[in-house]
DNA sequence: TCTGGGGTCCTAGGACCC
DNA sequence: TCTGGGGTCCTAGGACCC
């Protein structure tokens, strides 16, 4: 057999960064309220209008309002947690995903700040415009990171992509006022791991014969994939480290985590990754849930868990129709009060994004999950997406269930669906 | 006064078809 | 008639990430 033609595309030694916004959502409130600057301020929970005082007065502007009208954690009730804490907040042992009512015993005069998505989001999208139009291969993950293909951007290899990971960092930090910290690294999997070698607002580069100077001293959980259950079954064989991890036997691995996982977890710790960068993707599934305020009883509460229940299936509705999407997997997911969740799905004969008729599969699903328990959370769920134009060429390639029940009116499938 | 919300991907069993 | 596969879809749960 002759020798396959070369490719360069392939050859090419790949130079991915990856791209991480320095404390994004505290930084863009401190850019609101400079005031708050090097205090404790913790941001999180849910709904409640915290900062109602503040918007009160709108002839006050922002960055003028004293420290004494700021909420604080002590005077939160509910059921919400840390979104993000500042540093002078972690002093105290404060930190993301930690209750309020927690966090609040822990530092109670820490400033409370609501969650702001619309105006993360605007900064959101500043700052990845801003590298679209310097390096045109970036992969969109969440609101404050992103992957970038350096390798055939004009510059992208000078000293291993510090020059090109420099040029971002300042262009960013002048147009946004934000700082961010890049790892750049022959793959995703490193890179991800040397963004956080130098925060914030530091480079980090590693080339591949870092391996075992950079990466195999790093914990195991460092690895991105590699979350709590999976570092702690780690640890009960003995092996804390990257490199205690690539010293094990493939064999070995597949016998105690399974074929795709042991292959996997072998491939990382010796830092392989062949994941491109990608820039496009469909959404999979759109849902919506709610934690109650208190916990809800499935006969007592009837009336109330009916009109969440209601409500979110009209906001899911309300999402795939703004996103242009219809889907046909309809389903429910379930909090009981001791946290244990459940789901039920089912999937339709054809593509929907009717609110009414995910209320009433949705409350089929319903039917078929225990409720004697009370509940913490209710949420709703629409998968096997497709786009709208496409099911539209569908729709009229062969026909489908109708999808508008017109003036059939929620309220009375909510009266006649006899779900709580 | 523990533990949000919105996602993706994987596994595993069963149904069903070829 | 019996046996054995493979492939795909559906469903439930769980790990993990931002």
């Amino acid at each position: 057999m002759p020798p396959l033609p070369s490719n360069p595309a392939v050859i090419r030694p790949r130079r991915i960064a990856h791209l991480d916004m320095d404390a994004f959502y505290a930084s863009v409130e401190l850019l609101r309220y400079p005031q708050l600057k090097g205090l404790p301020v913790v941001i999180g929970g849910g709904r409640r209008s915290v900062d109602d005082a503040l918007l009160a007065q709108p002839e006050r502007p922002l960055h003028k309002i004293p420290l004494r009208d700021f909420p604080r954690l002590e005077s939160y009730t509910g059921r919400g947690v840390i979104t993000t804490a500042t540093y002078a907040a972690r002093q105290f042992g404060v930190g993301s995903a930690m209750g309020l009512m927690k966090a609040a015993k822990l530092c109670p005069q820490a400033i409370l700040l609501p969650v702001d998505f619309a105006e993360y989001r605007r900064y959101s999208r500043a700052f990845k415009d801003i590298i679209l139009d310097i390096a045109p291969l970036m992969e969109d993950r969440g609101v404050d990171e992103v992957y970038i293909d350096f390798t055939d951007v004009p510059g992208g290899q000078r000293e291993g992509g510090r020059v090109l990971a420099r040029l971002l960092q300042k262009t960013i930090f002048q147009q946004t006022g934000l700082t961010c910290s890049v790892g750049v690294a022959p793959n995703k999997l490193l890179a991800k791991m040397a963004s956080e070698f130098n925060k914030p607002n530091g480079i980090a580069i590693v080339l591949k014969e870092d391996l075992q100077d950079k990466i195999w001293p790093l914990a195991c959980r460092k690895i991105n994939g590699i979350g709590p259950k999976t570092d702690e079954k780690l640890q009960s064989l003995g092996i804390t480290t990257i490199g205690e991890l690539a010293q094990q036997d493939l064999d070995w691995l597949i016998d105690h985590f399974g074929p795709k996982t042991g292959v996997w977890l072998h491939e990382a710790s010796h830092g392989r990754d062949d994941r491109p960068v990608v820039l496009e993707s469909e959404p999979v599934s759109m849902s919506r849930e709610t934690t109650f305020e208190r916990d809800l009883h499935a006969v007592r509460d009837k009336a109330e868990l009916g009109a969440i229940f209601t409500q979110l299936c009209q906001q899911v509705a309300a999402d795939l129709a703004r996103k242009g999407y219809v889907g046909k997997t309809i389903g429910v997911k379930l909090r009981y009060d001791d946290f244990k969740a459940v789901t039920r799905d089912q999937t339709l004969d054809h593509y929907t994004a009717d609110a009414a008729e995910i209320r009433q599969m949705a409350g089929q699903c319903l039917k078929r999950v225990p409720l004697a328990k009370r509940l913490r959370l209710l949420g709703v769920r629409v998968a096997s997406l497709m786009r709208l134009d496409e099911a539209q060429v569908h729709k009229e390639n062969k026909p489908v269930a109708p999808i508008d029940k017109g003036e059939k009116a929620i309220d009375s499938i909510v009266i006649e669906g006899q779900l709580f």
